[in-house]
DNA sequence: TTATCATTCAACCAAATGGTTGAACAATCT
DNA sequence: AGATTGTTCAACCATTTGGTTGAATGATAA
């Protein structure tokens, strides 16, 4: 499964930077053109359109023509991906809880 | 709250590597000394070495030291974190879909 | 068709990342 | 103390990343 580990890449990838976090905050409340993405950063306009790029590739988000202007919205089932991991973690620690417990009373206080 | 910010850079920076992915889920699996973690693969000790203290700085492992050598652990609390994150997005999708299918619903089948 | 608005592309730059090698340091064993 | 085992540090290198500017393209409105 090479294909899935280089998603993950591109996911956690995605979200290791905080303007595109931020990004997928704002479009996740409601969907927006570029334009109005844009807007809030000192950045260039050019910057956050490759952070959408970046976005995009992750399939964290994708965009739609309406008009003259593009609208981005969120791609339900790519963060999904990324929790489902995530939980894999939880679950194995939940199994674990005297373990770890043991391991952290070894750590000064 | 920019360290929390700068905290998810650190945890999604360190989870965007397959390496570094890998060596978590062996980990996770039992505690291991860093000379056992980098045996199986190709690059040399000082790039484990380095993957690791970009984990630790994640705060996704921990390091002891038990005699000569020292053993890596994973940290519970940092995982949850990044997995409390991804789940407000969840939420949201989730709150949307509820809404897409009420508005299904006002249509005749 | 031309002007305008919305967005991307290309070329460039500085800093960060992921790797290498070889020397240095830490802890234990003899 | 000296040898051995385990791990980090420093210097270096190639590639990627995150930003810039300015030109180019796409789609619609006049």
């Amino acid at each position: 499964m090479v294909e899935q580990s280089l998603r993950l890449d591109f996911i956690f990838g995605s979200l290791a930077d905080p303007t595109r976090r931020d990004i997928l905050r704002r479009i996740a409340k409601e969907e927006m053109s570029i334009t109005e993405i844009a807007k809030p950063y000192k950045m260039t306009f050019a910057a956050i359109s490759k952070h959408l790029k970046i976005l995009e590739k992750a399939k964290l988000i994708a965009k739609k023509r309406q008009g003259k202007q593009q609208v981005v919205h969120l791609t339900p089932a790519t963060i999904n991906d990324a929790a489902e991991y995530l939980k894999e973690y939880e679950k194995i620690w939940n199994q674990r809880l005297d373990l770890l417990e043991k391991y952290l009373s070894t750590f000064p206080t």
